[in-house]
RNA sequence: GGGUGCUUAGCUCAGCGGUAGAGCGCCUCGUUUACACCGAGGAUGUCGAGGGUGCGAUCCCCUCAGCGCCCA
């Protein structure tokens, strides 16, 4: 047995005492997270509670992880994503479900194939240097070593995913989910090839879809350029001069007067000498510039639509790397940024440039994983065609089959999904799914999928798949799929997933295309849970440059993990962002000291599970008050999880564990168990119970601390696999409720006395307490008189001072010192607020319309308001008469 | 430009038709046999502005102002 009584015990020796917790019948009086986490976590896998199991005939429910980026790391967004994660997979662990929480990574092409080629850089090499081969093997042994970082992390953060299922989008069985449903895709006409504007990266120099670009307002300039020469001219107006060497018509407003007669005739366009048409197109607008624009077909999406309207020449006047070429002009060779200089120079000395403006705001956008500027480009690449898919995905949703937490979110979902555009899926990468397609000598073209070949002669498509193409399967291909595997018939689909809503457009809708067509309709989960963002403290967006972003893992360290996942925990309204401060970690740290200690507390004063609990008929007032508050704050915290409103349910437990539990059950016991007796083994009892069902409801947020405490409370094996507490019938037999709180009544006002007073607390004055046997409180006198300070009336007692508090009273013996200033301004300030409170009261009951309008039990309500208030001011007011005078 | 939110105590946020709440911060006091990573007590809000509908509005409706996000 250990004994351990000061608080300035040091580090080392709380360290070897928390190792030890689990023996002990006492605990020291502070501990050291980090010892605890690590053994803990360790000692949950290999007792083997995170794995499903599929042949189980609990009813499951599942979680696939959002997968991260396998070269990524665990930032705070994370934390948040699976601090929800975990506690829905604890919780219904705890209630009697087969849960599967499946682990994994993606294999993010781009952003992995960046992280090699930046090594290989360092050595002077490129990829091309090695070979496709031998790149992709470089790839796979940087994955082997250094990635999946994040998966580590993870089990700092305490994540009880099943390890057994570890999944990764290039895994043999995810890559043959990618062909098959390439195949299916294909043979169904939805994916198809074509020559079309896609986002470049002249950076990454591949192909992106539209959602891995961001667009961002930048400076630019907006320049009028005359085209023609003579009668037959026209002012332009753009903000990229340079890809007027690859325009191949103006186009204008049908209807516009100025520029009617010239449709259909041809300009001469500058620097290249070549004639191009004027065409009037609808889009056009009017208003806008020159109401003229230049038509470049191959370099701009909207022109590229004009275009495909009025057959106008598609010229490419850039290489791969945004460098000008087969313009026949001097600006081949050039950059795209320094041709723009360049060729606007040269206009201008041709005086064709007849009206600047700089800087000129406009939308411009950047590559998503490089920030460089993308190049709108005619290029020939694979597309699904998703308006089928992104019907069924919408329709999911509208019809229920899916639901969106919480469902403010769904316009947003429905916007984006109901326009959502063709998705571009060819790479020109190396690392990633093989695009399975085989082309013949003749230009033949044919799919090959799972376990099929190509005929000899023909050669792969040298591009890989978007990682969202794979990550699109990732619920039903981390489960076996194509195969009819026990694990997919019985977690599939998916219960619910959890994510930031800044994902719902990117696997989240993937997912939802994707499942619904490979699984015939069945939507890969039954809901979609979005929370926000974590933020700094102040509320603004966290980013390097800002200077303002948090690491969890250097929380974690310095608090917990514990302590990290209750702040955020406490802070997730669905949906809703939240900010984040270090402060509020450290005090989420306070809060599982708060618990050892009370623990500590518990088990010095033999606090037991041992046996049933007593009947109710055998408890006194405080013992039923806190069950019943138990059984409320089960019922809140079990409701707000199931709803995804995590902070309610945090809130409802930390309020009922510091306020209820160590604030009064735990002092008011101190009397109980000095007094000791059949009443102290029935709080010895009740208190066991009350933390064991505490530590239970706490286990899915805080695992650490609580399964600690309870392994020391109860000897059991682990609150892992513990039933989750379910709400007793309230029993308010001896009307506790109001018992109690007119007891916590007395005892605050007593205290505020002596406060006003100036009494110190280790001052115990003798006072004389009225009215407890009437309220059948008797009992209590000594727990009032321990946790107030007050000593029994001696013989000599005189009465100096006097408080009510409803049917209470209480003298005390001051010796004369009573400090009467300090009491008649304490009176007049309790007048004063309730007499304002009368006046409102009052206005209402005088108001003849609030009289005929108002429901009966609101009138009630404020009728009895204003006649306590009455009772109210006739006692302050005698009290206050009878102060003495000076 | 099109959507869509937000504006409540110093800060971050709950509340959303019947006397304004929490956490952190702040002030005072304090080593009473769990805990100073603590305890006791206290202060703090014309609920963005202006109109409207209700007996009654922080809450519903309209207008305005400021801030934000998504999409183009």
């Amino acid at each position: 047995m250990l004994w351990v009584q000061s608080a300035q015990i040091s580090v080392q020796k709380r360290r070897a005492l928390n190792l030890d917790c689990r023996i002990m019948t006492e605990l020291p009086s502070s501990f050291v997270p980090a010892d605890i986490e690590g053994p803990l976590y360790a000692a949950w896998v290999k007792a083997g509670y995170f794995n499903a199991d599929a042949k189980s005939d609990k009813k499951p429910f599942t979680i696939v992880i959002p997968p991260p980026n396998v070269t990524g790391s665990l930032h705070i967004g994370h934390a948040l994503d699976h601090t929800i994660q975990d506690i829905l997979i604890r919780m219904k662990r705890m209630k009697g479900f087969e849960t599967l929480w499946l682990p994994g990574m993606d294999h993010a092409g781009i952003a992995t194939q960046n992280v090699v080629e930046k090594q290989l850089a360092a050595q002077g090499k490129t990829r091309h240097d090695l070979g496709r081969e031998e790149f992709v093997k470089k790839v796979w042994e940087w994955k082997a070593e250094s990635g999946g970082a994040i998966l580590e992390q993870m089990k700092r953060l305490g994540d009880s995913v099943d390890w057994s299922r570890e999944a990764f989008t290039m895994d043999e069985n995810c890559s043959q989910a990618v062909l098959t449903i390439f195949k299916r895709l294909f043979d169904a006409g939805l994916i198809y090839r074509a020559e079309r504007i896609i986002n470049w990266c002249t950076r990454c120099l591949t192909a992106l879809s539209d959602i891995e670009v961001d667009h961002k307002e930048i400076p630019g300039e907006f320049i009028s350029i005359v085209y023609g020469e003579g009668d037959d001219q026209i002012t332009i107006a753009t903000t990229r001069p340079e890809t007027m060497l690859a325009d191949g018509a103006v186009a204008v407003h049908p209807d516009d007067p100025r520029y009617k007669h010239m449709v259909g005739r041809s300009v001469l366009l500058p620097l290249v000498n070549r004639m191009i048409p004027i065409i009037a197109d609808e889009v056009v607008d009017p208003e806008f510039g020159t109401g003229a624009v230049k038509v470049t077909a191959a370099h701009d999406p909207n022109d590229f639509e004009i275009a495909s309207r009025h057959d106008v020449e598609l010229i490419v006047i850039m290489d791969k790397n945004g460098v000008i070429e087969n313009t026949g002009t001097q600006f081949d060779g050039m950059d795209r940024f320094d041709a723009r200089k360049a060729v606007v120079e040269e206009l201008r000395k041709m005086g064709k440039v007849v009206n600047e403006k700089r800087p000129y705001l406009h939308s411009v956008g950047h590559c998503s994983r490089c920030e460089t500027i993308v190049e709108p480009r005619l290029s020939k690449q694979w597309f699904v065609k998703v308006a089928p898919l992104a019907k069924a995905a919408g329709d999911a949703v509208r019809n229920g089959k899916v639901k969106i937490e919480p469902a403010s979110m769904e316009p947003r979902y429905f916007e984006w999904v109901d326009n959502m555009h063709d998705w571009c899926i060819s790479r020109q990468l190396w690392w990633g799914h093989r695009i399975p397609v085989w082309y013949g000598p003749n230009g033949e073209e044919i799919v090959v999928g799972p376990g099929e070949s190509a005929p000899a002669g023909y050669e792969q498509d040298p591009d890989v798949l978007d990682t969202w193409f794979s990550s699109g399967l990732w619920p039903f291909s981390t489960l076996g799929w194509p195969n009819k595997t026990e694990d997919l018939k019985k977690f599939y689909p998916t219960t619910v997933l959890v994510t930031g809503y800044d994902i719902l457009f990117f696997w989240v809708a993937r997912m939802m295309l994707m499942g619904l067509f490979a699984m015939d309709g069945v939507a890969p989960f039954h809901t979609i849970a979005l929370h926000g963002l974590v933020r700094d403290k102040f509320g603004k967006k966290m980013s390097k440059s800002r200077g303002n972003a948090v690491d969890p893992i250097e929380f974690m360290d310095k608090y917990g993990s514990d302590a990290l996942r209750f702040t955020l925990a406490n802070g997730a309204n669905p949906g809703s962002d939240q900010a984040l401060a270090e402060e509020w970690v450290g005090g989420a740290r306070n809060f599982a000291t708060k618990l050892w200690n009370a623990t500590r507390f518990a088990m010095i004063n033999g606090a037991t599970i041992a046996g049933d609990l007593p009947d109710s008929k055998a408890l006194n007032h405080i013992d039923l008050w806190i069950l019943n508050r138990l059984n409320e704050t089960i019922k809140l915290a079990d409701q707000n999880f199931e709803n995804f409103e995590f902070a309610k349910a945090c809130e409802a437990i930390y309020h009922f564990a510091w306020d209820d539990v160590c604030d009064w059950y735990l002092e008011l016991t101190k009397d109980v168990f000095a007094k000791g007796g059949t009443e102290a083994e029935n709080t010895k009892r009740v208190l066991g119970h009350v933390l064991d069902q505490l530590f239970r409801l706490l286990h899915p947020v805080m695992p650490f601390i609580t399964e600690t405490l309870w392994k020391a409370l109860t000897n059991g094996e682990s609150l892992v696999i513990s039933e989750w507490p379910v709400a007793d019938a309230l029993v308010d037999e001896k009307n506790v409720t109001t018992k109690v709180s007119d007891l916590q009544n007395l005892i605050t006002e007593i205290r505020r006395f002596r406060n006003d007073q100036g009494i110190k607390t280790s001052v115990k004055i003798p006072a004389q307490i009225h009215g407890l046997s009437k309220g059948g409180l008797s009992n209590y006198e000594g727990a009032v008189r321990f946790v107030t300070r007050l000593d029994a009336p001696s013989e000599k007692f005189s009465a100096s001072a006097k408080i009510e508090i409803g049917r209470f009273s209480v003298e005390f013996d001051l010796t004369g010192n009573v400090d009467v200033v300090a009491e008649r301004a304490r009176l007049t300030k309790d007048l004063a607020t309730i007499e304002k409170d009368k006046q409102t009261a009052l206005v209402k009951l005088e108001n003849e319309k609030f009289m005929a309008k108002a429901p009966m039990d609101v009138i009630k309500e404020i009728r009895e308001r204003a006649e306590f208030c009455t009772t109210e001011i006739t006692r302050i007011n005698a009290l206050l008469a009878a102060l003495p005078s000076k």
